[in-house]
DNA sequence: CATGAATGAGACTTCATTCAT
DNA sequence: CATGAATGAAGTCTCATTCAT
């Protein structure tokens, strides 16, 4: 089982929810787009991301996106159906690369205890690398998650199922084959997300960003290595 | 030490950190407010509530509340000063009220594992009691707060403080005694709030509540057991 | 000729042109008030006045003004028929009030020139002793007088001519006598009135009031002793 | 010493204090404004200038004056950063232009008194041309004045120093060289300002506008020749 | 492909006024 | 006689979106 296959999968899985959420949906999107275009929107992405890791997403309009870029409101528009569209665009690009950098690392474990120590740990190595684009997720998964869920049951679990699948994956193997003990799969993927997401509002109040990765890389494996494993002696080590 | 005056005084010390975070304090604002205003400051507080819960901080505008409430926008801004005061009120009210409910609940407790597991369950079942209360308090935690931090430092952080300040005078406490083994108070406390307000969106999702509910207690109260607690002598390194 | 009878009467003409100029007009007022009545009006319209010379009239809220008198908004509303006639109030008491202070003095002298003097020095002289009351009157006659005027060539004109009467009198008589020389006696009362309006907005921002009056009252007089006078030598001292 | 430089460096100081009491205070504002955009600005600017000298400052809101241009409230919301910035813009672009039109006519006299006259005529002749610019600009320095002032001593003395600021001038070169008697620089030039500033409601009531801005100039300067000339020696004393 | 002018909805707040008690 | 609860209008501002150029 290769791990570039398996979660990518359900990442994409994950962003055709995504996608899914709002109405209007462009073909396929990887269709006839030149290649300004394309640099365009990569562009505008990145800008919304700066922005709205620096400003917090209520206060990241489509005006400080555009002037952050450098660019005219309107060209967001031309690029863009609307705020949502772009709004995803950035979670789908965050979720996308993301994948690219922690799928090779979580792939080199062989077991579960390791991939799961693997998935914080490249988790937390990305928002060290990238920590403007971590807290713009967090941002959007708050303060825009609420507000656009509408369908109770239906999109919002989706999505959160495809978040959480490849966690469950992992625990799911791990189960079967011994490695970690007993407790619910999904509830334990959700706590690990939630101790990951921790994090990034950290990186916003405390300047000194090695530090508070390291310590939480050390606290979380740590916490979840004990919560997960099975219990016998013999199993373990 | 009683549980009552420990972390009551604690919240309270939260409390005044909200408090602090707008300018106008008034001098108490227990004093002279007729019965009828209270009632009606309660209505719309409880208003607020509904509204938050159901259409998330960023739609609950002072029209929504209000109809909610069955009054007129205006009435609001009689009762309160501002948007930023009846948020504060929400957010106060809630934590009073749960600090009542809670309270005693860890307070019957001795022994510092034995209140971690009675805070994380007197926590649970306040949701199972008032789910709305806690998806409208976890709304305005990561919906308002990161809009409202300005100054990193300075507000973000303390408000971080007073809420993770009972969970850390647990861990302190059972550190000193033995109970606990070696982690980082602070982290650890920041990891258990990340998993207990990890449930109130399933609430808003799952309408089994009591299941939902169920299954969290068993599952955070041990993973949070195995985590914090001293290692066996046999099971070390 | 007495000053007691003359500008009183026209002051009344005056007030009588300001009662006008809202269609509520109550038979007369001096009737059937209680004393009581009458004690609550002069109070109200006495914590008008306060709280216009000290916020300014745009921020003289109904509100404001109730809390400076300590009393409830609706108690102005039952006392006066709105906030018109409440500031309608206040300037009609300012300058009866102002008539009894400043008639007697501009009585005691007997020819136009010493009259003219006498009409700035006690304008001035009032002002020292109530300065509150005239910062409130030009509030009122300036940011208020033109919103409330609506019919350009009737209130406005009327208003005006009343207020400039009793200088426009003083001039008749001096230039029928010889004292004054020859000019538009409407035009110099207007110079004179703006001339005195010109120091309450300084006692606004010279807390050295004693010495603003003093200044003023010298360069004043001296000003229109000077623009009034007869011309010729002969006719002069 | 030419007129062009020294009082357009005076207003240019007094247009600085109104640019400084509002702290958002772009780079220059004069860059890369397209044509389009000043052509709206001016029609804005314009609209806001009937509006204030029809309707009152009071009621002169962005809908009227947004109507009244025939445009959506939005668009000056788009054009001006608020409110105050448009107010800013209409004052600035009144005292530039009166500034360019009374400029020349002051520059042309070479003695202080001819200056002075020069200055209340020039004064009055820019009210014959542009009526409601006056009319607005006595508006804003009234009831937007005392609304705005807050700190007494610093913003509202500064700006009258600037507008006086040119009079003042004018006495002290002519009390130094004899031209003008013995008086308060500052008081006097107060006391120009506010016979000046008479004229502006006059010609909202009065329809016959030239003569009432023929019988002011006359009247005007007739007053402050006389009230600053030096004393004939055998009038002293 | 790109701009920026323009709109209109919606949010928060202030305020004068009314009315039941 | 007095209170204070309640309303609704009006005002300023922000923002996503549309469209002519």
């Amino acid at each position: 089982m290769t791990w570039n296959n398996f979660p990518l999968d359900q990442l994409i899985g994950l962003l055709c929810y995504i996608l899914a959420m709002q109405p209007k949906n462009e073909p396929d999107g990887q269709k006839g787009r030149s290649f300004i275009e394309e640099a365009r929107r990569t562009q505008i992405v990145a800008a919304a991301i700066e922005t709205i890791a620096e400003a917090g997403y209520p206060r990241a309009s489509m005006e400080r996106i555009a002037s952050k870029a450098g660019i005219s409101r309107g060209l967001i528009s031309y690029h863009f159906a609307g705020k949502a569209e772009l709004i995803r665009e950035v979670a789908t690009m965050i979720y996308m690369d993301g994948a690219t950098f922690m799928g090779p690392r979580i792939e080199a474990e062989t077991r579960p205890p390791a991939q799961l120590r693997a998935y914080i740990t490249a988790n937390l190595e990305y928002m060290r690398a990238h920590p403007e684009r971590m807290v713009a997720l967090v941002e959007i998964f708050t303060a825009a998650g609420t507000a656009v869920s509408s369908a109770p049951d239906t999109e919002a679990s989706a999505v959160e199922d495809g978040t959480l699948a490849p966690l469950v994956g992992i625990f799911h193997t791990g189960q079967a084959n011994g490695d970690f003990g007993d407790f619910d799969p999904k509830v334990m993927a959700r706590l690990v997300r939630a101790a990951i997401d921790t994090v990034p509002p950290q990186l916003s109040r405390d300047p000194d960003r090695d530090r508070v990765i390291d310590v939480n890389i050390a606290e979380i494996t740590k916490v979840f290595d004990r919560a997960t494993r099975a219990l016998d002696p013999k199993e373990h080590q």
